[in-house]
DNA sequence: TAGATTGTTAATCGATTAACAATC
DNA sequence: TAGATTGTTAATCGATTAACAATC
């Protein structure tokens, strides 16, 4: 790969890919101006960032929208198909199996594990939930690329030792606390009310 | 106020909170290197960020869990009942009504709204459903502070502007879309595929 | 006093913005 | 050529880190 894209950019781009997307076959090219106000940022900074893009701009003209998405799309190592196990089948887990954002970008959810025995054998979009204890042999055969935790704060921990163990490549942690894992493994923290009491502030 | 807190500080405060939430009676005081360690952050960073909080170190010993956690909340704006108004009672819609974290922060979402009338006269957490209709009357007796969006995305760009209608302070949008509001309100878009995108530039 | 740990100042680093050159 | 808009270089700004002073 060539020199690595600036994490405030990468942050940016899948941003700049959902309005691509958003655009109808009316809108061939966009500018930067364009995207900046779709966006909420500056036409300078979507410009800048998409210098780290192999792309394809036309000075005075704009960027072809389909060609831009693609370019994007491969910056951000998209395209490729990935397994993902989802680990919690309450609401949740429910919302994010259901999710139609996910197949479109290349992410399977593969399996839907549970602990609840209420729970296994629901069937979850087309996907019975299974028992979590069959994670680790379930993930010897096909290895899971991301596990995503949908469970209670309480068994969060719990579950990412599993998904070590699994040896899945990044987690995405929506239960709330703070998972340790070991540093090869990339883990994003999404918390509910961490976002409130950020909005919290600017409230004052 | 005094001066504004670094967003940087801004977004990492939170997550300190809900560590020292996490702390038992057996543990009065922390260090810093314990909050770092628990966060994924540096001990430094750690006390530079509380140097913006009116907090209570003491040197050679660390901070009073319970003196620091009121700090934070304190500097938040938190501990004051926030009036929220939740739009869409699908499954996601669902799991933000019944998550515990809220009420314990002082976020109470006063009604839950959707389109849908197989869904409206459902009960959500003990609160039963109305059509997103009524929002605008009942926000005119008691305003809502927070307007939360977990509608699919179609619908989102019309909430938001009924939001902006109903004179709430900040939007939390779970869309998928970016929406447009007057500056003075805040939005802070939370985007499930986005995450996973983001996520997938490291897996590469 | 010695050890531990906070708090602050200065240096570095990365990200944003301004200015402008390049070119369709 | 004139107008529009990209792409890049340099300047600014904000955030992080290093060094160390303060003090329990």
């Amino acid at each position: 790969m060539t020199s690595p894209i600036p994490k405030a950019t990468v942050r940016r781009l899948p941003i700049y890919l959902r309005f691509l997307e958003e655009c109808g076959p009316n809108t061939p090219t966009v500018g930067s101006e364009d995207i900046a106000r779709a966006t909420h940022g500056s036409a300078v900074q979507v410009r800048k960032d998409l210098s780290h893009v192999r792309c394809s701009g036309v000075r005075g003209v704009g960027y072809e929208v389909d060609e831009l998405r693609q370019a994007i799309a491969k910056a951000l190592g998209l395209g490729v198909t990935r397994r993902v196990a989802l680990i919690g089948a309450g609401n949740l887990g429910t919302a994010l199996a259901g999710y139609p954002g996910f197949p479109a970008s290349g992410f399977r959810i593969c399996s839907v594990y549970d602990k609840n025995p209420r729970r296994v054998g629901m069937v979850l979009n087309g996907m019975a939930v299974r028992h979590v204890s069959r994670l680790l042999q379930d993930a010897v055969g096909e290895p899971y690329e991301i596990g995503v935790i949908a469970t209670p704060a309480a068994a969060a921990r719990e579950v990412a030792d599993l998904l070590v163990e699994a040896r899945v490549g990044a987690i995405l942690n929506f239960a709330g606390v703070t998972v340790q894992v070991p540093p090869e493994i990339t883990v994003r923290n999404v918390d509910l009310a961490t976002e409130f009491r950020i909005l919290s502030y600017y409230l004052t």
